[in-house]
DNA sequence: CCAAAATTAGGACACTTGACCTAAATACAA
DNA sequence: TTGTATTTAGGTCAAGTGTCCTAATTTTGG
C-alpha cells in the first residue's frame, strides 16, 4: 500500500477514535511510522487530509451500499441491513459513537469548511434508503422515511456510546425492525417477503 | 454577578457553541473581559471549569424539570414539555446541536475524566421521564420508554443540526407527540390501576 | 483607619500545534 | 550507466496552549 493511502487510512481511524481536532500531524505520522516532513509532502494542510478521509469514507459507504444491494433484492431486507449496522459495529459505536454523526457534530462546532462535505456521508445513506422505500411502494414521503430511520439509529448510537447499555441497544433494534414490518403492512399491495 | 459566575456562564456558552477543546483560556477571558491571571485565580485547570460548567447545567436542568412539573400535573403533558424543547431551542440546536449530546460525544472522543459527569445530564432527563411514564401507569419498562424518547430527540437534534431541514424537524416532533398519544391508549383504564 | 484578605493584572514558562524548508535518499526513465 | 523526478527525513518557525508566578489593586473586617 502506498504511503499516501496509509496516511489516509490511519487518519480515518484516528479521526474517528480521537476526533479531528484532537488528532495532530505528529499523531498520524507516528501511527504511520513516517516523518512529519514526509507527511507534509503528501498533504499541504490538515484540511487536505480531512477531505481525503471524507472521500475515502464516501467510497467505503458506496461500496457498502452496493454490497447490501447485492445481498438482497428485497428493499425491506436492504433497509434491515442498514438498521443492523449499529449491531454490526456495536463495539466501535460503544467506544466512539457513529463515525458520520460524530464527525458532522464536531465540524459543526468548529465551523469547518468541510462541514457540508461530511454531511454528504449522511446524504448517501439517506438517498439510498429513500430509494429502497420507493422500491417498497412508498411515494411521496420516502425522504422523510429515510431521514426517520437515519435519525433513529443516530440517536441510538449516541445514547449507546454514552450509556453503553446493551439492553437498550437490543430493544431499540427490535423496535426499529418491528416499525419497518408494521410500515410495510400499511402498503396497499402487501407482499412482504418475511 | 460575581466574576466566577460570569466565567462559568460564558464558558458554558462557549463550550456549547465552539466545543470544549476548541475553547481556550484566552477565549473565555476575552469574552468575560478579564485577564488570564484573574482567570487562573478562580480555576486552576481547564478541567475545573468544565466541571463547574457541568454543575451549572445540572442545576439549570433540574430547575427546568421542576418548571415543567409546576406547569402541569398530567405526566403526559410533562413529557410533551420535554419533547418540545427541540422546538423551543430550535435555532440553537440548528446551529450547535444538542448541548448534552454534543458534550458527551466530544468528551467520549477525548477520553476525558468528566465523561461520566456529563452523562449524568442525560440521566437527569432519563430518570425524570421514567418517573412521568411511571405516573402515567407504566410499570416495568419506564426506563426504556424514557431512553426511547431521549434517543429519538437526540437523533432529531443531530440530523437537524446537520441538514437544517425544518420540515423534517416538524414532522418528527409531530410523530413523537403522536407516538406518545398512541402509547397512552395502550394503558388499561384507571379503574384497573391500583 | 489600617492591616489582612480577596481579587485582579500581566508577564513568563515549557510545550504543542500546523506549516514550511532544505537536503538526502530512492525510484525511474533514457 | 546517468540524470531527472519522486519520495523521505529532519530541522525550523511563529503562533497558540495550559499552567504558574509575582506584584498591584480592591475589598473587607476589627
Amino acid at each position: 500500500m502506498k504511503t499516501k493511502e496509509k496516511i489516509i487510512s490511519i487518519a480515518d481511524r484516528l479521526f474517528y477514535e480521537n476526533g479531528f481536532e484532537h488528532t495532530s500531524f505528529a499523531d498520524i505520522a507516528a501511527a504511520v511510522n513516517i516523518s512529519r516532513g514526509n507527511f507534509y509532502y503528501h498533504f499541504k494542510t490538515k484540511d487536505d487530509i480531512l477531505n481525503a478521509v471524507i472521500d475515502l469514507r464516501k467510497q467505503n459507504t458506496q461500496a457498502l451500499l452496493q454490497q447490501w444491494e447485492a445481498q438482497s433484492d428485497a428493499p425491506i431486507d436492504r433497509i434491515r441491513s442498514y438498521i443492523n449496522i449499529v449491531a454490526t459495529n456495536k463495539s466501535a459505536i460503544k467506544e466512539y459513537g457513529c463515525p458520520v454523526g460524530t464527525l458532522c457534530t464536531e465540524l459543526s462546532k468548529l465551523n469547518h469548511i468541510s462541514e457540508q462535505a461530511a454531511a454528504t456521508l449522511f446524504t448517501l445513506f439517506q438517498t439510498w434508503l429513500a430509494r429502497q422505500f420507493c422500491a417498497m411502494g412508498f411515494k411521496n414521503n420516502t425522504d422523510f422515511l429515510a431521514l426517520h430511520v437515519l435519525g433513529w439509529s443516530q440517536g441510538v448510537a449516541t445514547l449507546f456510546n454514552t450509556f453503553k447499555n446493551e439492553a437498550y441497544l437490543k430493544q431499540e433494534l427490535e423496535q426499529m425492525n418491528k416499525w419497518l414490518s408494521d410500515l410495510s403492512r400499511t402498503l396497499p399491495t402487501h407482499k412482504e417477503i418475511h
